[in-house]
DNA sequence: AAATGAACAGAATGTGATTATTGTTCATTT
DNA sequence: AAATGAACAATAATCACATTCTGTTCATTT
């Protein structure tokens, strides 16, 4: 029962907020590597050992920072999309969510001094896949609607969409934006 | 006048052909970093002063084994296309020989040594942009074959493409491989 | 003309001693 | 119980310095 929290921590202890938040300030302000764990306790106002105690080092204080980013992301997404009828309208508007959050977020100030960092937090696998466990029920719905096709295969159909959607955020180069998103479909 | 070729490389010249052959060498056994220009000079049995003559830095050096690289997939991908009847066909190909040369080419044994500058290359625009530039006419031609709405805008459809393609080849993550993309469409 | 090789200053990189940080432990405090 | 802070060895960052490499020039060779 020690280090099975490492991997999930709870963004509700206060204690953990703490730890993230100073975390988080750390790293815009000083980035990943100019970070180090005393500073994190002092900006937190906590001691050192809270922090190992919640996150077994700094790696994992780090990915859970980013974790948790991630998941707040997700969230608000998830409350904006149950608003919009279509699966155009909702992949339109991750897309501009994601890149706006990318272009204002920590990835802005981080993407300047640890641009290498960046990078291969975009091709982490783990990155990846809890995005895509966040369009399943979308797809399905889309199905149910009538959407799209019934007798697609719905994991195939949402690596399909989630590509797409990872790939406009990722990557704004072409004149392809919201409304002629649409129009591909 | 002087400057100018430094862009674009003449893959016939043979003193081009012999630095580039030299610099792909070194970069497979030795990684970028560790590849000197002198290594270079010394494995292709040519001067240093030769090398800058052509390529005006190491960047560019570097810059063009890759584009050579990325120039004979696109034209070997190109020929074997030419022989498939849809789109679908054609994409699949791609994909499937683009895994291939990731896996076995020089990436391969970048990725070990020096992932943040295989992930950069992945993330550069100008890799991705000539890529782009591969697949128009494909999409042309599987509109006037009606495998596509003709209604459709050939950028954006491109784009589209494009996208799915580059994602399938990078990410090789989900279980969506050669047949089920043919499904998916 | 193009390629060569030597020479050169400045930039980049390796090396080794020094300092800072990490990760762990534990007695003490809250 | 959880948090603290001090102590500690092991690891990693840092600095000054030597070495190597880069990028440029130019007289000479092919």
């Amino acid at each position: 029962m020690h280090d099975a929290q490492f991997n999930t921590a709870d963004y509700a202890d206060p204690m953990v907020i703490r730890i993230l938040d100073a975390g988080e300030q750390c790293i815009h302000r000083f980035g990943i590597r100019r970070t180090s764990m005393g500073e994190v306790a002092r900006v937190g106002k906590l001691s050192r050992g809270s922090i190992y105690r919640h996150f077994g080092d700094k790696d994992s204080l780090i990915q859970g920072i980013f974790r948790r980013r991630q998941a707040l992301f997700l969230n608000r997404t998830e409350a904006a999309l149950e608003k919009l009828p279509t699966l155009v309208d909702k992949v339109t508007h991750t897309v501009v969510a994601g890149r706006k959050d990318i272009k204002e977020g920590i990835f802005a100030s981080l993407a300047q001094t640890e641009p290498e960092t960046v990078a291969s937090m975009y091709l982490d696998p783990a990155f990846y896949n809890r995005s895509v466990a966040f369009w399943p029920p979308h797809v399905e719905q889309a199905q149910a609607h009538g959407e799209i096709a019934g007798d697609l295969d719905v994991s195939a159909a949402t690596d399909f969409v989630m590509r797409l959607a990872v790939s406009m955020t990722l990557f704004p180069h072409m004149g392809l934006k919201l409304t002629s998103s649409a129009q591909v479909r």
